[in-house]
DNA sequence: CATGAATGAGAATTCATTCAT
DNA sequence: CATGAATGAATTCTCATTCAT
């Protein structure tokens, strides 16, 4: 009896044409007709499922992080099962350029880390994905360096550097793509990392003990 | 006879209404009415030095431009003058937080490198500023590998990944500062600009010797 | 399901809302307020159903086109049909100041001659009224020149004098009436023709025939 | 003592720049800024020679209409000096597209026609013009149907339609002159006026007897 | 649920006019 | 007289949101 209710497909659909929108135009630039003409439709129908434009927007994050994590972890099926192995492909998940790579959402990333500025519901939820993020880094870059014999006092330093290499090679990629060398990317930051690694002192026994044992 | 020309000096102003206003409330949030108020003028006034808002966007990217560069050749002045002190004081003047540090500039920059996706005027002016700050990293990257006797190889690519981890700080900085290790900023990324010149191979003979002679 | 559309008739309250604020404002007088007001409609809806202001003047022209050319066929029902009566029911179409007559609209025609000097697009569509209108000016004298055996050579002239003498009739009529003599209109200009036409030479005998016979 | 006065040629100078100006832009189009940079000034001078910008337009139309009559007065000393000679020259003076022909002119006219509508002061001083028009184009056309022996009783009505194909003529050729047959100008007009003048019934003997003796 | 019209508060920009120098 | 900056009201156009159908 009554319909069935489409309304998570049609908040999906909503949220994938803010997506293609705001890839070229910035959130603002995203109006409402826009957003509702890229998903095939009718205007008024976006405030039926959604009450706010800045609604759509925190779902989009949500959706923006959730294939990030998707990727990764169909990353972590193919890869080895290593310290390193992982490091590299939870990497190779957030700069890749691949099959499933997708400059539209680079683009709308950034836009999305500009409106957290400005918004306080957009920071939060932004906040939550840069905290997890910069967890998962850590939790990674601790694993190689335990497996590595080195320290791990500085980790939660070395993993924000990550990620912030990450935010910003997305801001460059988004906005001068020629201002990154050929082939910047994954390969680069996995290299680097690798020097960083090397770079830290060799753990003290109680620290390795602590953990490896 | 007749009025004095002041055009340079109400334009900087304009540029600086620009700049408070947009660290907080982004480049569409900055309304003239808002960026004349902050600038203590007329609105009118606004338009009369400006044909275009986009334009004083362009002029405050300058402006933002000129000030790191002030920066540096300050910190340039007061540091070593050695390939490592040079590179630290370049690195220090785009990321410390010191007394000359400013919040809003960052906040600001973060803006501007969202706006420089949509409008193909203000891609062009952060694309020279971004171009410049790479080969400036290059540059400075170069002397410390020729002088530690690393391969200068992967210079370019060290060099891009320096900029994107200050992008990327900035970034963060802006939105979610909470997010950063405490005390993250210039010596992080000191530290990790030295394993990552330590991770280079050492160069070859050839290549040491035309530069080291 | 959902709401019908509306926009054919709100297109045509807006576009008599210009007609009536233009008549006495001018064009640029005539703001997207005072027209909305006019047409009893909210300011914004007026952008809903068209994209720019010149969007509605140009759907005037082909309102008053429209209109004048009702008219021209209403006198035609009505009138004898014979050569002259066709090319007088013609002029008292778009010079009568009977029952039917519209002073806001011969007012607002001399706008529209004004705005296709400065307007491309308008200059386009009043551009190919008045080529129509002298289609059918030419049309008429050629049946009635013909019919009383005059030369056709010089019908375009003659056509092309009794537009610009309709058209100096708005522009007077509309700007200085009083400097018009009493009575002036469709039947001085009747009467003139009936001069001009009587002031053609006879048709050469080829001509004549081929028409006449 | 004192500088001489050089307001005339100052207010010339800016009569000159609206004429420019308007003839593309329109009244409204024509800001003060561009008239006074049409003129070589500066914006603020314009002010100090004319209180407002209506007074300007004000003073156009009187240059507008003395260029005429000069140009008519010029006519009159080369050509016959007779009743049709005179008329003649009249028309040739207001449609011929010779070396003193101005487009601009005939365009800036039109936009004052437009504004006659509109404003008052500029009714006034357009009407008058058209008054004094209509006044010699009566008399000259007095002075042929006199001399050939016609009827004067609608000399006003003749007259009047003389001037509205002049308007008429002015407005097309501004704006879609390709509307007019190729030479349509002076001649066509003058021989139009023969073939009407000549459809004038002839004199009563007192009325040709009241004026002739 | 769906459609598309309606609202009204701004947004950037323009500009005649004024005025300090 | 001359210069060019300053003012502020008005203009077109945009758009998130609401709502009748």
């Amino acid at each position: 009896m009554g319909r069935p209710k489409n309304t998570a497909q049609r908040r999906a659909q909503i949220v994938e044409g803010l997506l293609e929108v705001m890839s070229t135009r910035g959130y603002e630039g995203a109006t409402v007709v826009a957003i509702a003409a890229a998903a095939g439709l009718a205007p008024g129908l976006v405030h039926y499922h959604f009450q706010t434009k800045q609604g759509i927007l925190v779902a989009l994050v949500e959706r923006l992080v959730a294939t990030a994590e998707a990727r990764f972890a169909a990353r972590l099926d193919q890869g080895e099962d290593t310290p390193r192995g992982r490091l590299d492909a939870w990497i190779d998940a957030h700069l890749a350029v691949g099959a499933d790579a997708d400059p539209g959402a680079v683009a709308a990333w950034v836009f999305v880390g500009a409106e957290a500025i400005r918004q306080d519901e957009v920071r939060e939820v932004y906040g939550r994905a840069v905290a997890s993020r910069a967890a998962r880094a850590t939790e990674l870059l601790e694993g190689v360096l335990v497996s590595e014999g080195r320290s791990t006092a500085r980790v939660a330093e070395l993993a924000a550097l990550v990620v912030a290499a990450v935010e910003g090679a997305y801001q460059l990629g988004a906005a001068v793509p020629e201002a990154l060398p050929a082939g910047f990317a994954a390969p680069s930051v996995q290299r680097a990392v690798r020097g960083l690694v090397d770079a830290e002192p060799e753990a003290m026994p109680d620290e390795g003990g602590a953990r490896g044992s």
